[in-house]
DNA sequence: ATTCGCATGTAAAAAGTTACATGATTTC
DNA sequence: GAAATCATGTAACTTTTTACATGCGAAT
């Protein structure tokens, strides 16, 4: 289980309550890890009664109170613990793909118009990465002089991450039109 | 849930026994959906009390008599109705990405051997894909008649789902040098 | 007036994981 | 003789999802 891992992350990127952390993972985190604010909240409780995150009482005028929670020295090395432990391999679970194999059983034709419903969704995140990496991570090239520019590490490996999720979009997106392509082949009619 | 709707569409391809499900849950189908044995048991005799599918005692000799499931009239129906739903997006969870933002609270260096090892996992299983494509889907290019050639629907429909892995595998093999290349810059010393 | 955003939760149901259990045959 | 493959399951547990619930302030 890593959902207490990532929000041990996420609060050490930044303190913050439990309805930020829920927005955080609808938003940045979101490509690469998703909850809802259900789970992070029952999450929080038990972290915060095993000691691993401490809580502060943060009253907001014109809002109700919220509860910073921010990570404590037993959370940091569980997740220091967790980061040593080997990478267990992601289970898949892709929808389209059953669909598609299931569309040989059923009209491939009626699968066109969703893919293309499909195919817009992942255009937008797209976008949205590549205007995240934009706003972020400026610096093309290399303007400036190169020694003074510090490497921040936490900064590098958001990059990465981003990278990662922007490489994503696209190889789907070029797949996309292969499964389109592929459908239309077998429904030429019309 | 889709588990039941993956398990109608591979009983569609060819019917088969739980144990038999379970083993193309590891293999091919294993690529885009994963499931365990006992996951697969349980929603089979859901399926059969719900007369979606039909079971016929097969015994055999030398080996467990087994029960061979086949898709049934009313779980075609339900399959159908499922597959004219919208795709649901689908929820990411990558611990590796996880962990590469949480390297910035611990030691970057540490995480390089563990992203080694996980892209020798992705080669090896674009390896197998690519080894899975050359076996089940030849004919490259287009040796041979066009016209003479039919078009086999679950053929073509299953082999845009493995070049879908193939891409995934690619895009992730890239990505992982990235990943390391970005965190030996971090790491210069030894 | 109603909706939207902030903020936190409870409860129940569905799905998935892990461990245990059995028993025959075939292969090393 | 041990290990692997075939074949099916139970039980307990954890995780995730879905639905419901409350209440305030700000904006339309």
């Amino acid at each position: 289980m890593a959902l207490d891992h990532a929000i041990l992350v996420s609060l050490l990127e930044k303190p913050g309550s439990g309805y930020e952390l829920a927005r955080r993972f609808e938003r940045s985190f979101g490509y690469f890890w998703t909850a809802t604010h259900q789970q992070i909240y029952r999450v929080l409780r038990r972290m915060e009664s095993e000691g691993w995150i401490d809580v502060r009482e943060v009253p907001q005028q014109g809002r109700p109170d919220k509860k910073e929670y921010s990570v404590a020295a037993p959370g940091r090395a569980a997740l220091s613990e967790w980061l040593h432990e080997p990478i267990a391999p992601e289970s898949v679970r892709h929808d389209l793909a059953v669909k598609i194999r299931g569309a040989a059983f059923d009209d491939p034709a009626a699968l066109i118009r969703e893919v293309e419903r499909y195919r817009q969704v992942h255009s937008e995140r797209l976008a949205h990465y590549l205007a995240g990496e934009a706003r972020d991570f400026p610096d093309p090239g290399a303007p400036g002089p190169l020694d003074a520019r510090p490497l921040d590490a936490g900064r590098e490996l958001q990059h990465v991450v981003l990278r990662g999720g922007i490489a994503y979009e696209r190889m789907t997106l070029a797949w996309l039109d292969d499964v389109l392509a592929t459908l239309r082949r077998l429904t030429p009619e019309r």
